[in-house]
DNA sequence: TTAACTATTAACGATATCGAGAACTAAATT
DNA sequence: AATTTAGTTCTCGATATCGTTAATAGTTAA
């Protein structure tokens, strides 16, 4: 339903989440991160096309030389799963807020921990 | 490598997310869990059991009836997952940070929008 | 214009994942 | 004690995923 649902599932390989841990620093060739990461160029593909897909990297030629593809992260997908964990908690505070207050009678500002 | 992985690996699966929402409101049965995702016992036990062994969830039974088993969200691995993200989202603000210091000569503070 | 290089796509086999139905365990009800 | 209820485990077949090798496209270098 929800896209983060396919974000999840794009990063829930390995070989990608290594990519995007790569990519945090900046941009990268295709062959940089397959080498890197020990996957074969053929492998290394068929994982950007689904990051790519999924919108959580760009791809772009370099300027100095056109057979290269630069990566880069694309961080929306990325912000909107923080944005879903948030939620989460922010939820789960709830809970232990209105626990709390149940048991020191004292409705809000309670220390949780 | 990190617990990040198997804990993404098991959020990827759309029941499991599934429940994972559900949860966020409070504890609730496993036979519940199934009939409001649609899935049957038998499917919703193994998307559990992996959730359990993830860390995910936490099983107990209820107080007042032996054979219901109440499932609650753990947030610990979830809290794990936005250290992840927090931790790729600072990165990526220090490149726009670096970035926008590049083109305006200003290191810090800058707005990057 | 060839040859070398970067990367992608295609075809295929191995492995993993998932759901459905049957059998089983344990607790509550009668 | 026998039955019903809640949930799990087991087995099996269908589907999806992943990696490898081979072939292809586009770009640079000789």
């Amino acid at each position: 339903m929800s896209k983060v649902d396919s974000t999840l599932h794009a990063l829930a390989d390995p070989t990608r989440r290594g990519v995007v841990d790569l990519l945090r620093h900046g941009p990268r060739p295709a062959g940089e991160l397959a080498s890197e990461l020990g996957a074969s160029p053929p492998a290394m593909s068929r994982h950007l096309r689904i990051l790519r897909r999924e919108g959580l990297v760009d791809e772009q030629r370099a300027d100095d030389d056109g057979r290269v593809r630069l990566y880069r992260l694309e961080p929306d997908r990325l912000a909107e799963l923080a944005r879903w964990l948030d939620e989460i908690e922010s939820f789960w505070n709830d809970q232990l807020e209105s626990f709390s207050a149940h048991v020191a009678h004292k409705p809000s500002g309670g220390a949780v921990q």
